[in-house]
This record gives C-alpha cells, sequence and structure tokens, in this order.
DNA sequence: TGCCAGGAAAAGA
DNA sequence: TCTTTTCCTGGC
C-alpha cells in the first residue's frame, strides 16, 4: 500500500503520505486522454462518470468532489494505490537504462481506467497524435455522453456502450474520427451484441486476452497491449509505438528487428512487469525526445 | 503546396 | 508468414 490513511472532509477526501505519486508523471505518460492541468499539482479529469480535482501538497493528494464510498469503490484502484512501487522499481533498476528511465518518470503509476472507454479510445489513438486523440475522444464524450457539472462548468463522461452503439457512422466521422470511424462502429455492434464480452476477456490470462482484444475492428497488438495494460490489470503487456520501439533498438537491440520480435524480447526481459517498465521507458523516451 | 507523424487493415510477395 | 501500401487529420 502507498499511502497510511485517508481522510473523508466535506465533498472531498485527503490521502496522506501517499508514495510514488506524481500528477505529472501519471497523466502524462500516454496512458490517459481526459485530465486537464491546471498547474503541476492540481488537475481536473472525467472517469467512471465521476469530475474529480487532484491537488497535490507536499505527500498528501486531495480528491475534491467525492467521498469515502467512491474512493474504496473506483479511485483506489483507479490509481493503483494498494500497490507497492518501490518493489516494482528497485527490481527494474537492475538494468542500466531502466534504473535512468525510473529514475525520470519516479511517479509514474498505471491508471485502472474503465475497458470501455480504452478499448475506444485507443483505436482512436491508431496512427494518430495525442493532441488528436484528445480532440475527437472530447467531441464523442460532448455529443454522447452525460452531462457533469463541477465548480459551474460542464463536463462530460465518456458515454456507455448502450449509448454509442446507437451513433451512426457519419456522426463518428462527424466527431474527426476519420478512417477509425468504421472500426469504432464495427467494435461497438460486435460488444453490444455481445459477439465479444468484455467481462468475459478481463477473465482471460495476458496471452488469451491479448488475442481476444485483436478479433475486435481496428485493434492490432500495440492497441490490444494498451487496453490490457491500462485497463485490464494485465501487466505482461508490453505496447511497442514509435517511442518503445526507438528506445530498445537504441538501447537492447539491432535496428532492424521487428515490431513483434521487440515485443517477444521485452516481454521475456521483464516479465510479469513488462507494462510498468514500458510506461517509464516511453516517458523517458519520449519527454525527452530521444530519436535515432 | 507538399510533406510529415502515427498503427491497423488489406493487398502483395 | 512477413512486407508494403493505404487510410485521415492537423501542423509546419
Amino acid at each position: 500500500m502507498d499511502y497510511t490513511k485517508v481522510e473523508e472532509i466535506k465533498d472531498s477526501i485527503i490521502i496522506r503520505d501517499i508514495k510514488n505519486f506524481d500528477l505529472t508523471h501519471i497523466f502524462e505518460c500516454g496512458q490517459c486522454f481526459r485530465w486537464k492541468r491546471i498547474a503541476s499539482d492540481n488537475y481536473i479529469g472525467v472517469a467512471y462518470n465521476k469530475v474529480i480535482e487532484l491537488e497535490k501538497k507536499g505527500q498528501d493528494l486531495t480528491i475534491y468532489n467525492s467521498n469515502l464510498r467512491d474512493f474504496n469503490l473506483i479511485w483506489k484502484s483507479y490509481f493503483d494505490l494498494d500497490r507497492e512501487y518501490n518493489s516494482i522499481k528497485d527490481s527494474l533498476s537492475e538494468d542500466q537504462l531502466l534504473k535512468k528511465a525510473v529514475e525520470f518518470g519516479h511517479g509514474i503509476r498505471i491508471l485502472t481506467q474503465e475497458p470501455f472507454e480504452l478499448i475506444i479510445s485507443f483505436i482512436i489513438s491508431s496512427n494518430n497524435r495525442i493532441p488528436m486523440i484528445k480532440k475527437v475522444i472530447d467531441n464523442i464524450c460532448t455529443r454522447f455522453g452525460e452531462r457533469l457539472q463541477y465548480k459551474g462548468e460542464i463536463y462530460y463522461g465518456f458515454p456507455s456502450i448502450d449509448k454509442l452503439h446507437l451513433v451512426t457512422l457519419e456522426e463518428l466521422k462527424a466527431c474527426s474520427a476519420g478512417f477509425r470511424a468504421k472500426y469504432i462502429y464495427e467494435t461497438c455492434k460486435a460488444i453490444y451484441e455481445n459477439k465479444s464480452s468484455i467481462d468475459s476477456i478481463l477473465g482471460l490470462t495476458d496471452d488469451a486476452c491479448h488475442v481476444e482484444l485483436q478479433k475486435l475492428s481496428g485493434i492490432g497488438p500495440k492497441v490490444a497491449d494498451c487496453i490490457m495494460l491500462f485497463s485490464m490489470s494485465k501487466y505482461s503487456a508490453f505496447p511497442v509505438d514509435v517511442w518503445v520501439k526507438r528506445a530498445m533498438q537504441n538501447f537492447y537491440l539491432a535496428p532492424e528487428v521487428s515490431l513483434k520480435g521487440i515485443r517477444i524480447y521485452g516481454r521475456d526481459k521483464f516479465g510479469a512487469l513488462a507494462g510498468f517498465a514500458q510506461q517509464y521507458l516511453f516517458y523517458y523516451t519520449r519527454e525527452n525526445n530521444i530519436k535515432v
């Protein structure tokens, strides 16, 4: 457990002595798209149809617009607070490059986000840049999500499958999804018609989950790895995007090794902690703009 | 204007 | 099975 205690104080909760927790590291490491930076120690975002505001002061984290019930039900697992990141970091730091990456992104935590939201979000991420991904997701939420309020501002939750499967291909295109609109449309249909049940995918082993996710339209190896890592607690996933590819080819492998080969090597090298290793590597190489 | 970034699907070898 | 081409959008 990476905190000592939780207190509820009128519409907010305070988590004391929180360890391995940095808002910037968590929200800027490419795993989520719906958090808005107010300041380095202050973010507002929407998850599980709730708006919350986070503020980190010293070693304490305050979650505004929440309560103890939601903390136990949602936020404790969302922020992966029961996990001791020190042991993960110590283990990964035996590798010299990883040691640097871990020091750089010392406050990263892997979130447990909503699987359906992540399936759609990472379909949108394919061949797409982060600002554009955020814009498309925002368009979808604004048009089809539940309307929420906080401090007089309007926010929108991510639409449920019950809502999104009714949306037409044209409406999805109008959200600037481009060629991915068709993938979203088809995947929503498949999930809604229960050809592919999210709950049953959740129960699979990591390898079976990776295979099963790729049966959905618009999901290949990288997107499947992201979904299982960021929403299904399957930590042997090793998403290989252009940044991780650069890092791996630069520091561990020959330049001609394929994406598939890089994934196999990463999972073999880092085992059950591959997903954590990938996150530290991704954040380190992207923030430092390490290319070649 | 043209070119680039960014993964999956479909076509080709 | 592996490799190449096409898809869409915003920014330079």
